[in-house]
DNA sequence: ACACATTGCGCAATGC
DNA sequence: GGCATTGCGCAATGTG
């Protein structure tokens, strides 16, 4: 499934996206097309607000550029990371299964262990209540177990 | 390697994001900024190639846009999926543990069960190697059961 | 050929 | 001021 991509060039400073504001809600309206030419000033902000701090960020500028190549790989790594844990997670799961399991059949195993010492005792019982004398305290010693 | 096209379209009233294509590749290239009215003439893909089978998809015809906006659905669905996905699996996580828990406490009851009745097995054969008659000393016969 | 589903990726807002 | 997260749209690719 799926496959990589080659990935970005590294020495290359591809200035590449427009990207006109439209983000933060969703909708936006205002197509404000930002010329951002090479030489071009990033002066285009609309004239409904150019609030934004005081400058718009152009979009030409090294240090845009440097901000938004370390955030590119901030993201990456992030969502590497993301990847990572969700796969161990599913891993946990799998984990706790085999454990359970292994519980389960422990359980099994003793339950079988204690009904057959049960047994036995009962037989003993019986055996004692035959030879010696039939007291009154032994008639009713049952107590079975009806676990679920 | 590397290439692939490269065009760019105004993002235009309505729609949001203009979006220089610089995909798959770290390309570049001037952000070629379209009027693109409404029904302004968009044609602005540069002379370069217009490869891509033979239409170079406008970015401002209604079907381009359609098609986004039905694959921005898509992309939201899915991600909602795999999100609410992953929390199962956390949540399965949790559910495991609890479980484990359980069996564990299991396994601790029965393991002292098994050990009570074994004292009193070993207890009852000293009895009978030593050749002491059940005199009237039985007080230990009690049974408790105590399982949920 | 076609529609939806997934996925990698970059942008921007926001959290810390 | 800087990295980390997260929602979002785009485009390539996968799947039926």
């Amino acid at each position: 499934m799926s496959k990589i991509s080659q990935n970005s060039t590294p020495g290359v400073n591809g200035r590449s996206v427009i990207h006109t504001q439209a983000h933060a809600s969703g909708l936006q309206q205002v197509p404000q097309l930002v010329p951002a030419g090479p030489g071009g000033g990033g002066k285009a902000v609309p004239p409904s607000k150019q609030s934004k701090k005081s400058s718009p960020m152009d979009r030409n500028s090294d240090e845009y550029r440097q901000r938004r190549e370390r955030n590119n790989m901030a993201v990456k790594k992030s969502r590497l990371k993301s990847k990572q844990k969700a796969q161990d997670t599913l891993q946990r799961v799998n984990q706790l299964k085999e454990e359970n399991e292994r519980l389960e059949a422990k359980i099994k195993l003793l339950t079988k262990e204690l009904s057959v010492l049960k047994d036995l005792f009962l037989e003993h019982a019986h055996n004692l209540a035959d030879n010696v004398q039939p007291s009154s305290t032994e008639n009713t010693t049952n107590s079975d177990n009806a676990e679920q």
